[in-house]
DNA sequence: TAGATTGTTAATCGATTAACAATC
DNA sequence: TAGATTGTTAATCGATTAACAATC
């Protein structure tokens, strides 16, 4: 209850994953201690702000010495969440959803995708990376019967809308949407969105502007 | 040679993908022109902050009509430098990779994968999604003989830096990286990071600390 | 001890928001 | 005309960076 109540700015909440990564490749390779100093050379960045990023999870340090390693990971994986199971679904079963469903780094952080759904009959019954695929229409029956906390979204465009409302009417309150819309929830209901396009249009314009700067 | 040369702050990169989307939706509906309020409001964002990130593209807008839509979408492609060919390689044909090269969105933004690459025998000589897969030996000197522009990397995280300076050596400028690994290029090269584990972070953190707030 | 590093408090920088005249 | 909207200039807000005392 004496928690640090202060809003974490989503910009640290982006670079915590990136020196968890970089801790855990450290602890690899047999470090026991690693210092801001360190991490921010590693990841390009300035130390002081890595330093305050730390400080955001809670942890204290030791002067001289920096963070005791053990003790950094489990700072930062309680502090996102990652070190409780999230329960997952996710529907649509298509190309990316499928890779989402292959992809092992979630076992990391502790997302655990239980089921997938699709209207596609073909996909229906099947397994993908061992996760069973259902009907659609089986979704909020089995969101409130296995309690899934976290809805994924892999569907097109034009179905994401009402595949969020079916979640949310189910009780998720988190959605991680992968579809280029802007979802319209509830208050209390936790989105992020994960644009490709965003982030292309980001790689192209820098790319084409870069140019611009040196002539 | 007029040209704004101020940064464009990050932000409104990643925001006029989104305000594209909606405005192609419009046109598609029968518009003929479009508001920065109408625009806000769809996006739920403050229409100043719309009418800013518009003005960056450098169009000019009328008063109380607001922009010609053909025009304004015209305006953010040429901005982001979708109006013409991006010319890409893609390397690691696993799933993500695999999603990537199936994803029609990217016709939309002049995003083309001309090939792909990796190691695994199986899947070397075969085509996905229409596009060939290739041994990653192959890749410097394609690269210059097609004269490829956007390295895709979608490798996993221990060769992720061994492809982009295989990318960098044979002339791209411009990597667009899913491995969970900071990148070290030379200067003049663009790289985007796409960060699954960044973005779910964000989720999760938000999802747990939502009920702090309430109690 | 000497020196690297933490944590705190203040300064700077940049993005967002507000205010308002110009205009169609 | 009246009023909605643009574009510009100034104010605010929040994130990053700097400065520095405390400490192991």
């Amino acid at each position: 209850m004496s928690e640090n109540h202060n809003p974490i700015p989503v910009p640290t909440l982006r670079r915590l994953p990136m020196y968890l990564e970089i801790v855990k490749e450290l602890k690899e390779s047999g470090e026991t201690a690693v210092s801001s100093t360190a991490i921010a050379k590693i990841c390009g960045l300035e130390s002081i702000l890595v330093r305050k990023d730390i400080a955001s999870t809670g942890i204290v340090g030791q002067a001289r010495c920096g963070f005791e390693i053990n003790q950094l990971i489990d700072s930062i994986e309680t502090f996102l969440g990652w070190r409780k199971t999230n329960e997952a679904f996710l529907v649509g079963a298509g190309s990316l959803g499928t890779a989402l469903l292959k992809y092992k780094k979630f076992d990391e952080h502790s997302l655990c995708i239980h089921a997938a759904f699709d209207i596609d009959p073909a996909k229906i019954g099947k397994k993908i990376a061992g996760i069973p695929v259902f009907a659609l229409k089986k979704l909020p029956d089995l969101i409130k019967r296995m309690r899934a906390e976290i809805g994924i979204i892999t569907v097109i465009p034009s179905e994401a809308q009402s595949v969020a409302d079916i979640m949310v009417n189910a009780g998720i309150r988190a959605l991680w949407n992968f579809a280029p819309v802007v979802l319209t929830v509830p208050e209390g209901v936790v989105v992020e969105n994960v644009s490709l396009s965003a982030s292309l249009g980001v790689l192209t314009s820098k790319y084409y502007r870069k140019g611009e700067n040196n002539g």
